[in-house]
DNA sequence: ATGATTAAGGTACGCGGCGTACCTTAATTG
DNA sequence: CAATTAAGGTACGCCGCGTACCTTAATCAT
């Protein structure tokens, strides 16, 4: 707590500080948010100083980034038989995320980030495109069973319902998503959009128009 | 600019101070964003000092919310004839707006307000539920038109596409979305989903099953 | 008119937090 | 056992928010 070098304890250097130093970021920003982790309380709590940590990272919103990397987790794919079943359970995964502390800290960063299309970058491997992984997934095994139209495997529409869920803690603010609102955006949203998509085709839409 | 009473002016007060604060923070808002805009800043350009701020505002977040209100402006409600095009003049709306200064700065704000209900209620006015209603209006049109489904006429159904619009602002950090994304969005996911919303049934879901 | 009340102007300051500078001291390298 | 490298200690500049306190002008009541 002092910073001080504890008597017992050998000066650490290199990856071993740097792990403390993540560590202790870590616990910063689950306990105090990104807003609360300040580079002193950090620093104090790896028992280091801002000379290490500036030595390490620009600024604050890397070290908070290369931190939140620690603490994200990746849950594994569901595969209950149907696509209904998968969906929603998708989408209660990422409702705890976003309802947990460590969401909040989420919301905090690509607060901060604002725009830094970088650091979005390296949070987007658990939130963005990669996010599309699981649902492509689902999404083909509910093909395979005829339950999803073949039209549907496409990123832009395996993740509409996960970017609805998204919206409503992003923009109206709320901590956490009713379960009635996550089968509403199954079952009003997602599941007529991949289903239906077959009967496309009437209303004159250019052939070719995927843009990646 | 120097903050000082003006000779020739009379001191103003209640209102017309308030006006010219809220105008001085505005100009602030577009040239510096929420991040640069100072309480100093704002209080020397409209020729006063912090205490006429803090007497009318809490902080700067809530001066910057009421500034940003009087900047943001509503444009019509287009009426092309089919709902591929209201639709993506819409969402070209939505991506001019959000491309713009103006937009910046409510991603700021949105990202300021984090999570406080109050202040993102009044900013969803102009982006949040309130801006369903163009989409209903349009949908309505082609509902009677027999563009669309009837059971589309729900907020959540009807704001899809401006929702993902949105996300990719939010999320992907892009400053200006590319027309090909509009396009897509409509084509691929909007006009497949409410029209094709008909088809729903076979997969047992329960019938009372919408929420607020 | 003229004093009483209200609100604006002026100014200074405390506090917290980021990022930097500069030196001292321990670990590593050869 | 030097020489080099990196960590520790500490202080500081800067900025911006929010507050306190007093002076001065405008408005209101009598």
């Amino acid at each position: 707590m002092t910073g001080r070098t504890e008597p017992g304890r050998t000066r650490r250097r290199g990856a071993a500080l740097e792990d403390a130093i993540l560590d202790a970021a870590a616990r910063e920003l689950v306990e105090s948010g990104f807003a609360g982790m300040t580079m002193d309380k950090v620093a104090a709590r790896a028992g280091t100083n801002k000379n290490a940590l500036y030595r390490r990272w620009p600024h604050r919103l890397a070290l908070g980034t290369a931190a939140y990397k620690r603490l994200a987790t990746a849950a594994p794919v569901p595969d209950t038989g149907t696509l209904r079943g998968d969906a929603l359970e998708l989408l209660r995964q990422a409702n705890r995320h976003w309802s947990s502390p460590l969401g909040a800290v989420l919301r905090e960063l690509l607060a901060a980030a604002g725009g830094a299309a970088e650091f979005l970058a390296s949070l987007q491997e658990r939130s963005g495109e990669a996010a599309a992984a699981p649902w492509l997934t689902v999404l083909g095994r509910a093909v395979a069973r005829g339950e999803a139209a073949p039209e549907a495997l496409h990123p832009r529409v395996a993740t509409v319902a996960v970017v609805l869920l998204r919206n409503e803690f992003v923009v109206r603010g709320v901590p956490s998503a009713p379960d009635d609102v996550l089968v509403e955006i199954v079952d009003e949203v997602y599941l007529p959009l991949v289903r239906g998509r077959g009967a496309a085709g009437p209303a004159g839409r250019p052939p070719g128009s995927s843009a990646t």
